[in-house]
DNA sequence: CTGAAAGCGCTTACAG
DNA sequence: CTGAAAGCGCTTACAG
């Protein structure tokens, strides 16, 4: 077991001070006027010996952790993990590391996740929360923390943010199924305060709105069992026999309507048309396989990450707020077109 | 913007001393024979003005960050995802946040993230490694830093382990479709360097074997697009004819497997039967619902950082290893049901 | 219980 | 360039 070597240790060895090493450590060399030969001494035999400053007391220091919090609502959702991934791999290759963390959508835990971000000394944040942490986000905001918000915006916070048209995804969804000459369209969603979910319901309310056809919006509590979303699905589709098509606002709502529609027997898309929000494998793969409006999520996670980056790296000057609003894509596939034989 | 408080403002305004606030804090009030009303009149006053010590500066103080690395081979793999969102919920609800990373099964990027770790003062590591990192890992053993291996472990590293047997997995499931009668049963697999892969090669073989019957597996490379996993198996496919049935080592060969066979047009179980390692959304709803050796996700998490927190709050003593082996369950559905009309 | 102090391992302004 | 020192904000042994 090698005993941790310390700043000290590689000045004494050098016989130069400690000053030296650690401005030379730190790229301030050139501005310290310390001499090249002797900068690449230090350089060289810290990396002999594979010296690795204490990132804690060089934090305390400097304030400077080089982690940045990612608050999700749930790792486990497919949207969410793939959009982790994405970020983690770009901020690892920007030094970054990332502290992450799911809410679940309680805001209980979304506050007591801000708090352990702040306690960690976080340098940044990337969040996708629940409502009611307004106050706490416009404080952080306030004291100018470097944060992006992403996939829902919180009401009356102004700051970074990076998110998808979601009018323009069900907008365009709903169209699409008009021109298919389905008639009662149902939107199923959940969580309507949020403000994608609102999105979504406003692109789906005003389609309908333009070709004179009525809403039939159900909206699914969240916190539930995937089981309880099932039955309550298949409780809303045995209630409206006549609705011929179905638009899941988000993807796990789609996985538990292709179960319900599933259990109930019906034919997608002969007795009921379907598209999901999101893509993944399953939309992909089923039989038939899912029309969905996909979130392009290499530019989001580039842009969450930028976004970041352009806060944290900024010379502590006034920059203007980084807002972005992505176009998802209407991907049509097998479930949402007319069959030709009626 | 309020001034950031320190435990000095809190000494002062109570008019005790610095240590006296810090014992009641780290709940050492009794031990250093503190009354009662004054502990509790310090936490009144702590919690009055919302303090909270600096992180940074305890655990530069303490060695102790609250800290736990995980290390995946990729966050957007579901089981990966999964696993690490009961992790996280868990090991949360023990006080411990999760600096996580994904390794996408490369050596220099393992190597990189242990690194980091280390430097992050991690107080305990919980790991899915590729091979090639023996060494650093054994470093840590011995140092006798807090650590778990899951998912696969490392040959020669002594340590605690929590895994499940992919031999009784493929052995059951080749079992099932010998007992099916199928005649010629593919294994597709990646990575067979790694323990939990060559185990669940061991299973397959050991039922072949048993039956006389021949092997036929097929390893694909790991780090690659889909699509180029697509085409690897669709070529197989086309090569192999006779094969009657297929059972995927992973949950994403299972899933490019089940595009392949689309592709192709093959009809399952008639003219191919399929089983995939691993459970899913997508198997369980694909047409036809497809049979899978599901790992035991959640006993799988709670042995994790049960294990973990045994090394992490044990007090300094010699204790045994922890080694885990969780047994997976077949779920028969219909994609390995043999068609009663031949 | 208090008070003064050392120490965790760095960074950086300062005098020379 | 060096050397001595302060300071980041804690914890904790020590003398009283």
């Amino acid at each position: 077991m090698k005993k941790k070597i310390l700043i000290h240790d590689i000045a004494k060895h050098l016989g130069v001070s400690i000053a030296t090493v650690s401005l030379v450590l730190n790229g301030k060399a050139r501005e310290k006027r310390i001499s090249d030969t002797l900068a690449e001494k230090v350089l060289k035999y810290v990396d002999e010996v594979g010296y690795k400053p204490n990132q804690l007391a060089k934090s305390l220091r400097t304030g400077k952790t080089h982690v940045i919090g990612l608050v999700v609502e749930d790792i486990a959702n497919p949207f969410f993990a793939t959009i982790a991934a994405l970020i983690e791999r770009k901020a690892l290759a920007r030094g970054y590391r990332i502290l992450y963390c799911s809410t679940n959508n309680d805001t209980t835990k979304a506050l007591d996740l801000l708090a352990m971000f702040e306690e960690q000394h976080v340098d940044g944040y990337i969040l996708a929360l629940p409502n009611g942490v307004e106050a706490e986000v416009s404080a952080l905001v306030r004291r100018s923390k470097p944060l992006v918000l992403f996939d829902r915006v919180l009401p009356g916070v102004l700051t970074n943010t990076v998110v998808v048209d979601g009018v323009a995804g069900t907008y365009v969804a709903t169209q699409h199924l008009l021109a298919q000459g389905f008639t009662t369209i149902a939107l199923i969603i959940t969580q309507l305060e949020q403000t994608q979910m609102a999105a979504r319901q406003q692109g789906y309310a005003q389609a309908l709105r333009e070709h004179n056809q009525p809403e039939l919006v159900q909206e699914i509590a969240f916190p539930q069992e995937p089981e309880q979303i099932v039955l309550a699905m298949q409780r809303f589709f045995e209630a409206h026999p006549t609705c011929d098509a179905v638009l899941f606002a988000t993807n796990y709502l789609g996985v538990s309507g292709l179960e319900a529609l599933g259990r109930l027997g019906r034919r997608i898309p002969e007795q009921i048309a379907v598209v999901s929000f999101d893509d993944n494998d399953l939309f992909r793969l089923y039989s038939p396989p899912v029309t969905v409006v996909a979130q392009p999520m290499e530019t989001l996670a580039e842009s969450i990450i930028g976004a970041l980056l352009n806060e944290l790296e900024r010379p502590g000057t006034t920059d203007a707020l980084v807002q972005i609003q992505l176009t998802p894509q209407l991907v049509v596939r097998q479930s949402s077109i007319r069959p030709v034989a009626l």
